[in-house]
RNA sequence: GGGCCUCUAGCUCAGUCGGUAGAGCAGCGGACUUUUAAUCCGUAGGUCGUGGGUUCGAGCCCCACGGGGCCCA
């Protein structure tokens, strides 16, 4: 049918596909423009106008058309017998689809009803739709919304707010960063041995060097080599790839964030996260209280609270756990309260345990400070505490948004710290890390103290807007 | 990995006890010079996710597979 149309079009000598026609104005600038105009009123003033037919009105001698622009503003054109003539109005009427762009030209009134019109002298198809819109008035299903994004943003503000609300606030990680005189970089995603984060790669292969590659499950290790190169204040917001399961805030392929910043480290860095998450909610949502998509109201504003791991667990277990606390005594606890581990080690354990413990009870914004070592081989022992590493995680609405570390610098101690990755390897953990020796190299020439950070862009979104994370993601991975 | 739910017209969804496949919007034809989920008259539209099974007869019951979702691990 619309097919028949398109061929029409062509055989009238007109264009169903016009390369470019006479616009003057977007249609969000003439809302602007004459907002608050009474009904019924001439203004005097000529434009052209394109936008997406969403509604379509024929009365007999007057068509009405919405048309809607790319950010969800409409206008409304009208076309009556006395301002097109009766030829251009019936083949307006035999021409024209819900779904097609449409070009009108001509003065801009308001409707006896007050709607903001423009009155056509002329028209023209800016784009023929082949496909049929689908019904406007009823919620598209999830799984549209999701493998026709393009029809979601059509149909849905909540899509098209999203969108924006995604790039205000990665633009306002960048400024922030600049503020601090952070340089972003960007590092291979393709690698040759994975590294940097506990977690399944995916696997590929280069024809010209004939070797298995790795998709980054990290940039960590090449931003370290950049942090020894001199490059003291350094981020990169790049894509990271996980072999792993999808669910509601999990995405094989998702954006993150890290720095790193020399001579700080894990307080300073978790001052800066801060700042650059308040900063991005401000920019967003104009505000450090945010409104979720459901309604609740959420604060991201004030100084986010740091507890340590082991004292929140000792006290929500009623039973001190400390780094000394031993394997059979955790694994007890842990069996207590039908806490599972593939690979049991005790900072597995613990962190199995203050998942179990903890984790659901935090609602405001909390930095966890002070991990186990052995589940954190890319971080340094803490300064005074013994059998912990300083490093963070902050959680924001019961998931972990953001890990922070005062970086591992040491080569011989990283060294040792690989090797024993490697034995956990061995023993079947798929996720451990494997020994990076270039990488190790690099430390060896001198790394100076260190602060890093990393944060996941599509939960930070999440922690904006309280979207699922299929909703932040333009285009999530599906089947 | 385990459990539960779901897949029907372009879109959103009904479909009773197993007995000829339904609605709204969209579409098509017609009427209407102020509609805005217009109204009115008429009309068309289906591999009921796929494959098998039970049955005189399956959208519905059973099995397998696939897509999507939720919960648990």
């Amino acid at each position: 049918m619309r097919l028949a149309k398109r061929q029409r079009l062509l055989e009238e000598g007109a264009q169903a596909y016009p390369v470019s026609l006479p616009v003057t104005d977007t249609i969000p600038a003439v809302r602007e423009r004459f907002d608050g105009l009474e009904p019924d009123v001439s203004t005097g003033e000529t434009v052209g106008l394109a936008g997406r037919v969403v509604h379509l009105r024929n009365t007999g001698k007057l068509c009405f058309a919405a048309l809607q622009a790319g950010d969800g503003s409409r206008i409304q054109a009208m076309l009556s017998l006395a301002s097109v003539g009766e030829e251009s109005l019936q083949r307006f009427k035999e021409l024209v689809d819900l779904g097609d762009h449409l070009f009108v030209q001509g003065e801009v009134i308001t409707s006896r009803r007050g709607e903001l019109s423009v009155m056509a002298t002329d028209w023209a198809i800016a784009a023929k739709a082949i496909q049929p819109l689908p019904n406007l008035h009823s919620e598209l299903s999830e799984e549209t919304r999701v493998r026709a994004r393009y029809l979601d943003l059509i149909a849905r503000e909540q899509a098209r707010t999203t969108v924006r609300a995604r790039a205000t606030a990665v633009a306002s990680l960048r400024s922030t960063f600049a503020s601090h005189g952070f340089l972003e970089v960007e590092t291979p995603m393709l690698q040759t041995i994975h590294g940097g984060a506990s977690a399944r790669p995916f696997k590929t292969h280069s024809n010209a060097f004939d070797t298995e590659l790795y998709l980054r499950i990290a940039p960590e290790l090449f931003l370290k080599r950049a942090v020894v190169g001199g490059i003291e204040r350094v981020f990169e917001i790049n894509r990271n790839f996980r072999n792993e399961g999808a669910d509601s805030t999990h995405s094989p392929e998702f954006a993150m964030l890290e720095a790193y910043q020399a001579y700080g480290d894990y307080n300073s860095i978790a001052d800066l996260t801060q700042e650059l998450i308040q900063n991005a909610a401000v920019a967003v949502a104009g505000s450090h209280e945010v409104t979720w998509a459901d309604g609740t109201k959420y604060d991201l504003g004030g100084e986010w609270a740091r507890i340590s791991m082991y004292g929140s667990l000792s006290e929500a277990s009623g039973q001190e756990i400390t780094p000394q606390t031993s394997f059979e005594e955790l694994s007890k606890l842990a069996n207590a309260v039908d806490v599972e581990v593939d690979v049991p080690t005790k900072g597995k354990l613990v962190e199995e345990l203050w998942e179990h413990f903890v984790k659901g009870s935090l609602d405001r914004p909390t930095f966890v400070m002070d991990f186990p070592v052995d589940t954190s081989p890319l971080v340094r022992d803490h300064r005074s505490v013994e059998g912990v590493v300083e490093k963070w995680d902050l959680y924001v609405r019961g998931f972990e948004l953001a890990t922070g570390y005062s970086e591992l610098v040491d080569p011989v101690i990283q060294r040792e710290r690989f090797v024993e990755q490697a034995r956990l390897a061995a023993r079947g953990d798929v996720e451990a890390m494997r020994l990076d020796e270039e990488f190790l190299r690099a430390l060896e020439f001198g790394m100076p103290p260190c602060g890093g950070m990393g944060m996941g862009i599509d939960r930070l979104l999440m922690a904006i807007t309280g979207l699922g994370i299929r909703e932040t993601i333009l285009f999530p991975l599906v089947k």
